[in-house]
DNA sequence: TATGAATGAGGATTCATTCAT
DNA sequence: TATGAATGAATCCTCATTCAT
């Protein structure tokens, strides 16, 4: 490449190109996911990759910044793909708040270095890289906005109760992100059980109902 | 002597040596704060400092790891000695959850910078790396099973309900970690409000009481 | 073939390929006088001369000093074609070192990338690097040696003072560039100006007069 | 270092700092006149001066750009402290116009790498650079004001005819400076001779008197 | 004849660490 | 106990060139 493409996107790429990105892409998926971000360097992907050159890499993506963008997006796209049709199937409200939690770790379990690598590249340039990590947080925000939407439909229909959406929202996802990175480090976790459990924790959690008789808003 | 010193642990250490090590391990947590861990280097930390040499830092701790698990080991026990007391006043069950919950957030507003550093810490070289995660590990499991210790005592007075307590303490642990994250990037959060809203959200997570008129294991 | 032509030279071009040459060398002109020498890589050339690929420069030129050669070559070409006919139509002597110093003016006037490009070139790696400079050594003396002849050829006619033809040619050359250098910078230079001053300066400096009452050859 | 020195400037450096940073100023210098601006990559200078690691050249210097700099200062006070005393002892006018271009070659004599190493790397970067370049016209820019200054001053006391000062002092600085060039591929050049024809040039050039009965301002 | 992919050396700079004082 | 100097590996990235198609 060299003359850089226009940034016109995927259309003007080659097949080959497309898989050359593509491999490195997966490569660089497994590098973040084994050794983590921060040492997940060109020459540890490359050899992941078993390309002859870091070269290789700057010559496919202009900058890391490209790479691990493309990273995060792959994973994100992925992901979509595969919860938002159940969790849009399951009936507003209890049920799709299940659907969210259990879509969620369904996709772990069959992509466990993705999720690896992803909780790891946006943990590690949180704020303090200029425009970088700006980019990210938006994803970020946009994703829990989507499920802070779902949250609000539950409690206009009157199945969930009156609690700060936002709260809950960031609460659900930390839940999930956290069963990512345990993930990590102990493979063979029975995810199906964990969703079962979140699913029950949180449905506790938002539904309707008691404790104590009246509600505790006192302190 | 320099850079290893005897095994014998903090017993030998001069008056000197602990009052540097103290202000450079302040200083890190500052520097962490400020810059992320990934720019943290020796660099940074000694102007930080007002120190004249990175070599000092050096002279005091054997490795950046030793370093930055001082960081960590610092504001852990200055955070069980803030909370613990609190905690362990409160009565067990639902009351204890809600004080566990409250007191952490509590321990957040009065010192965000030392949350910060942490936060930045545990999520960037660790994990992964071969005998340097293995340090925080251990620490990050003993504090659940604390937590997870409150949670089965509450089910055993049977103010909790049956739910997998590990499982409730993972996820408690992560909405509160989740603060710490969003506090770095959002100073002015209202944390008192978020306590509150955490506390009651956990509270109807894990307290007797529906939803569903018995219980939902089906799935 | 690929890379290495029969040395046969010109003749052997094929129409293509002559015009791909001077396509290619333009682009590098153009890109060398905008972006500067160090910074007119092939990736730069290629995507400024609309190539799809590096490789199509190597394959037309055996390496970038050959382009960089052929870029000098042709500028010097154009220039040799613009000038020499209105120099040697001016009467040798006085009027001939007008007509050299004004008709030089005068095609940097209308070639002022090409100008900027060479300038640009000669400064750049040349000098100190074994074979490369030495290319360009010979056609820099050639130019002097050409100049320095009609210098002579003054004084021969007795137009012209005594004074050394080689240093005042090498002024004369020293000053023409030092306006190429500027006219970089500075378009918009009122070069018709310059010329007037420059070629007044050097008749003074050559023609036969004073100053002293005798000559003032003492140290 | 690493922890970088506030730009307080001189009085905090220590003496051995001091002494490196003159000495690779020192192998700068020769490195960049032996091998050319673009080609004096810290890892040659570094060898020239026989240090074990690039990285020391970047320890006592923030960029290159700051050693560079460094570079051009050294060679420009150097010079400044070794003309400006002869040429403001001889009296304005012819003199004094003599007086600078024979104490410019005298200096030369003595310091061609210095004067080879500046004129590689004020022309190296002569545009293009965004803000470094950009610091060294200004300084070129003030060597020329202050000949043309001196120019003025002649005329104004009738000794030098009535020409634009800057073309002459640009034309004057462009001759000199070429004697560097010259003289860096060719050591052995007879300097004093060359000064001496050189100041014979500019003298005729720049005094009152002929060529031609009146003066020659048409076109 | 042209293309896109690949190569590997080389660019400056940052880093944690060592060591003589 | 502290300092400043030095080290060399590692960082990302750019480059001209080669080569199969």
């Amino acid at each position: 490449m060299q003359a850089k493409h226009g940034p016109g996107g995927t259309a003007s790429r080659t097949f080959t190109e497309s898989a050359r990105r593509a491999q490195i892409v997966q490569a660089a998926i497994e590098t973040i996911a084994e050794v983590g971000y921060a040492r997940a360097s060109y020459a540890r992907i490359a050899e992941h990759a078993g390309l002859s050159s870091t070269g290789l890499i700057s010559y496919h993506f202009a900058s890391k910044g490209e790479l691990v963008g493309e990273v995060v997006a792959e994973v994100v796209a992925a992901g979509q793909a595969f919860m938002v049709p159940v969790i849009e199937a399951a009936a507003p409200g209890r049920a799709r708040l299940r659907a969210y939690i259990e879509s969620n770790l369904a996709f772990m379990a069959g992509h466990r270095a993705q999720i690896t690598a992803v909780a790891e590249v946006l943990n590690a340039l949180p704020r303090h890289s200029e425009g970088q990590a700006a980019a990210y947080a938006p994803l970020h925000a946009r994703g829990l906005e989507q499920l802070a939407g779902y949250l609000r439909e539950g409690q206009a229909i009157g199945q969930l109760r009156r609690f700060a959406p936002d709260v809950m929202a960031q609460t659900i996802r930390a839940a999930i992100d956290a069963v990512g990175y345990r993930l990590a480090g102990e493979p063979g976790l029975d995810l199906a059980a964990w969703a079962r459990e979140l699913a029950d924790l949180f449905d506790h959690a938002a539904s309707i109902g008691p404790p104590g008789s009246g509600r505790r808003e006192t302190a």
